[in-house]
Order: structure tokens, then sequence, then C-alpha cells
DNA sequence: CGGCGGTTTTCAGATATCTGACCAATATTC
DNA sequence: GAATATTGGTCAGATATCTGAAAACCGCCG
């Protein structure tokens, strides 16, 4: 029973049901449960979805991966990892190193993944909102959407002076451990809230909230003011304030802007909310009057 | 198969306009050759190959497509593709409207798309020499790598001044019309240079270079001089430097700067070039020394 | 040199997908 | 509003993949 849930440190392929190298993997075949009764994750078309988690399981190890360090990671056969390695390589999805035995992601994923952007209507007015913000502010702003307990960054303008990118666009972080992902969560319903939240908040620094019900209230807090704020919950010397942008019901996508955190004050920190709550909301009806949801 | 090669064309929905709904796609039926002999196109693991030439089409597509759509854009049978979709879809990598019929690229795509930068060790010293390319010039900075035909950008520095970002992360452009493409160019030799350009060299704006000739001197002044400049090729009033980042042989990474097209100078354009020719050579001993390669 | 641990590759039977034809649902037309 | 055209969904036989085991391969060390 490799599996010890707890944090664990690696986290690596922590997604495999199995790090037995030769565990049945197959669930289905165990008793004579006959074809997929919950049907839960082995519904679908098999190779198709072995393809993308295989992409993710390169998505997620920046290294290169053998034949058999993915097997460990998928738990799928080595044999039928081979097909299916070579079928990804040969249409550019993913790369070989020179004797063809070691992969890691090919630049087709990037191209064909931030495609994501320009198919979605709200990212140009989003781009536009943030540069204001931006201009306004001058610290780094983000336009972020909720991916179930994940928020991921969609576009950043940075900040005119301090030079560092905080983050990247198409990089997720735990929902609860960062100001757009608490005010995103401030949304949801208490219900949904439950549903959405991993078993265990996972602390990115030694202030992340890791309790839930001290989340709960705070979000009661967030949802009555109408902007989130955070001093170093998700990064060291970070304080960052988010608002959601209210386009969609629940709120999908919000907006934030990230400081130095120890260079700021409280009261600067609850002034740009007010104004990236405002801003927000500009955002929101410019995109409902273009008939966008 | 590969139909058109050309640059996946136009053909949004009005790709087929005549009613070929059942043509035979599968290409491979040359004559009596049994099963792949040129194992060209038709090789591998059939279900992976479609899933992710179905995500290509959503990438290439940025509305919402339905079951047919696909059926003409791919060529597979629209009973196949039911059931590829609604596995793309349950597992995240592409989206369906409420109906569950209309369908778009999905967020999982964008994820595990954008980590193709993290996986690149050249990125982070990329990113460095672009703000330093951009803090001594002012003007928009990127990094990009040649990709068959086309070039990728993967790292942008906005102009402090300008406000206008030219291009985003993951986006390709044909090498032939663009400075960054033609310094990579430049790197390669001629048979290399005959097999990599498409038949047709697109343009997109009247300046666009379409003769192969034209082309091929330029890329062998651009080679002696080691920048290559461009004026309104790639997009009108817009001007382009752009230089090799010499870390690889042939080289496959290039850094340019991007400049309002009418009111820069000649012979500004030299001086950013000869200095951008500097930073990238500065960049590339960095990854030398770093192992990089 | 040859055995050894580990990995990749191959192979034939078991299993799952693919597909063309067929039905259902929806949009379009008059 | 009914007929019609188009699109979406389902099914059983044909076909291809999947898989466990066994074989080739490689680097390593004695």
């Amino acid at each position: 029973m490799a599996d010890t849930g707890i944090s664990s440190g690696s986290a690596v392929g922590s997604a495999a049901p199995t790090n037995d190298v030769d565990a049945d993997v197959s669930g289905s075949s165990s008793i004579g449960t006959g074809p997929a009764v919950g049907a839960d994750s082995a519904a679908g078309v098999k190779s198709a979805r072995r393809a993308v988690e295989l992409l993710e399981a390169f998505g997620a190890n920046h290294e290169w991966l053998s034949l058999t360090d993915l097997h460990h990671h998928t738990g799928f056969p080595r044999s039928s990892l081979h097909g299916l390695l070579r079928t990804l390589r040969d249409v550019g999805w993913i790369e070989s190193d020179d004797a063809g035995t070691r992969f890691r992601l090919g630049v087709k994923a990037l191209i064909c993944g931030t495609a994501y952007l320009d198919r979605d209507p709200v990212m140009p007015y989003a781009t536009e909102a943030l540069e204001r913000l931006r201009d306004q502010i001058g610290y780094t702003c983000h336009f972020a959407r909720l991916n179930g307990p994940d928020i991921v960054y969609l576009q950043t303008r940075e900040s005119r002076t301090s030079a560092h990118l905080v983050s990247r666009v198409g990089r997720t972080l735990p929902a609860h451990a960062t100001a757009l992902g608490k005010a995103l969560l401030s949304e949801l319903a208490d219900d949904e809230l439950t549903a959405v939240l991993p078993k265990q908040l996972t602390a990115l620094t030694e202030l992340t909230i890791t309790d839930r019900e001290a989340l709960r209230s705070e979000l009661a807090f967030i949802r009555e003011r109408g902007y989130s704020t955070e001093r170093g919950q998700s990064s060291p010397n970070l304080a960052c304030v988010a608002a959601v942008v209210p386009y969609r019901i629940p709120g999908t996508d919000a907006m934030s802007c990230s400081m130095p955190g120890e260079r700021v004050t409280d009261a600067e920190l609850l002034r740009v909310g007010s104004l990236l709550r405002d801003v927000a909301e500009d955002l929101s009806q410019q995109l409902r009057r273009a008939g966008i949801r």
C-alpha cells in the first residue's frame, strides 16, 4: 500500500493509483464485476484517455522520462506505453532523446494548448482591462480562472517597476492558497465548496490557510466585501489582492494585483482592493454587453 | 494524413463546400501494399493519433465545433468521433456546451501545453536575457524557436512604452516572413532549407518575401552579418530585428526586438541588431557554460 | 569475457475499438 | 405547422489494439 495520502513531498506521480510496478491497475478485471460498474474513470476510448494522461504526466514532470518512469507514474503496462510513446512522438506532441528512449513534452503541446487563449472571447477584454489596471496601480496584475480546486493563470501584465514576473500563463496554484482563488471560492455555495476542495488543504507557505473552517469564515467575509487579500499565503514576501469578474454566476474568473509584501501597507492593500473591484465590475459589464457568458 | 500540407489553411467552417462527407481520407491505400509500407502517417496507435489530431483541430479553430464540423476537418467517421469527443471531454481537454453537442478546447490543454516552458532548461536564462535586452533597448523583445517551417514564440518582454503586445507565447508564424525566422533559417544548409520550406511561401503582408531565390540570397547576407531585419514583412507598420542564440548547431532559438515601423530609422535598426547579436552571444555562452544543449 | 540487473522491444492470443448502416432529434423550409 | 433536410446517437460484426511473457539489448562489474 504505497499510497500514503499525506503530502509525502514528492507529489510527482502521486496521482497514479499504484506505485507498485507490476500491480494490476486495470481495476475492472478484479472480480466478476463485468463491464464498468461505476464507469468513473474507465469509460471512453482507452487509447485516447491514456494518450492525454501521458501528456499530463509529461506536463507534471519536467525532466526526461523513460518508459519505466512512465509505467510507474501511470500504471499502464510497459508494452502499451511503447506504442503510445512512439505514436505521440511521431506527431510531435512529445520529443525523444537521440537514443529514442527518454521522452519529454514536445512543442506541439505548447502550440495547441495556448490556442485555448485565442478561443476564449473573454481574453481580449481581459487583456485590455489588465493593462488599464496595471497602468493605474503599477503592480503586476493577473487574470485567472477557477478550474476545480485550482486557479489557472490566463494572462499577466507585469509591473513597470519590479522586474520579476509572479506567475506564468497556464500555471496552476491551489485556490485556497491565493487571493485569486479565495475570491473565486467565495462565489460558491457551501456544498459546492465542499465538493470542490481537496481532502487536505496543502500549505504553500507557513501562512497558507489549511483549516477548512477558517477558510469558510474568510470566504464569507470576502463575499461581503467584494475582494480578497492575502499576505504571504501563496509565496513569502508577497501580498495579493483579488476580485471576481462577475459576468457569470457563479463567477469563474478573477483579477488580481501582486505587490511586494513587506513594503505595502494594509491601507494600500484595501485601496487597491476596492479599485480592483471597480475594474472587475467594469470588465464584467463590457462582457455582458458583448453577450459573452 | 496531412491533407494540403499548406498551413492548414482557411477553412474554419467553410471547410468543405463540396459535400464529400464520406470521402475516404485514410489515404494509405496507394497500391496493394498491404499493411503500412512507408508507415508514414498511418502508423502507431490509431486512437491516440486521432485524439491529438482532434486537439490540433481545436487549436486551429477558435469557435465551437460540432461533430460534423470535425468530421469535415479530420475525415474521421462520425461514429468514431463521437466516442473520442466524449472521452476528451471527460478528461477536461475539451469542453462542450450545455447541450453537449458543440466542443472547444479545454483548460487542461493550456495547463499541460504550457508546461513545455518549464521543462526547458533554456527558459530561465532566456527570460533573464530578454529582460536585460528590454531594459537596454526599450522595445518589445521575443524569444522564439524554429519548428519546421514556423517559429514558435516562447517568451516575451513587452516594451515599457508602447502598450501593445506583438505576439503571444505559443503562437506560430511562418519563418520566412519574420526576422526571427529568417535568422534561424540562415543557419540551415541549402538542402535543409529546401526540405523545411513549404511549397509555397505564403505572404503575411505585401512585403513578405515569397520568392525562394530572394529569400536564399537574403539568408546568405544575414548569415554573414549575424542578425536579420525586417520591415512590414510580418505585420504592417512593424519593424523587427533578430539574432540567433548560437548554443546549438544549427541554431534553433533566436531573440528579436519589435519596433514601430515608421518611427524607427535604418540606423537604429542596425544599432539594435548588433546589440541583439551581442546579447544573444552572451546568452549562448551562459547556456554552454551551464551544459545546456 | 561473460554473467547480471535493469530496461526496451517484440509477439500472439485476448480484448477493445472502429465503422457503416440505421434510428432519433433538431433545425429549416414553405 | 407539417414536411424535409441535416445533424447527433446507437449497434453488432470487422478490425485493430492491448497485454503478459519472453526475448533482445545495454551498461556494468567482477
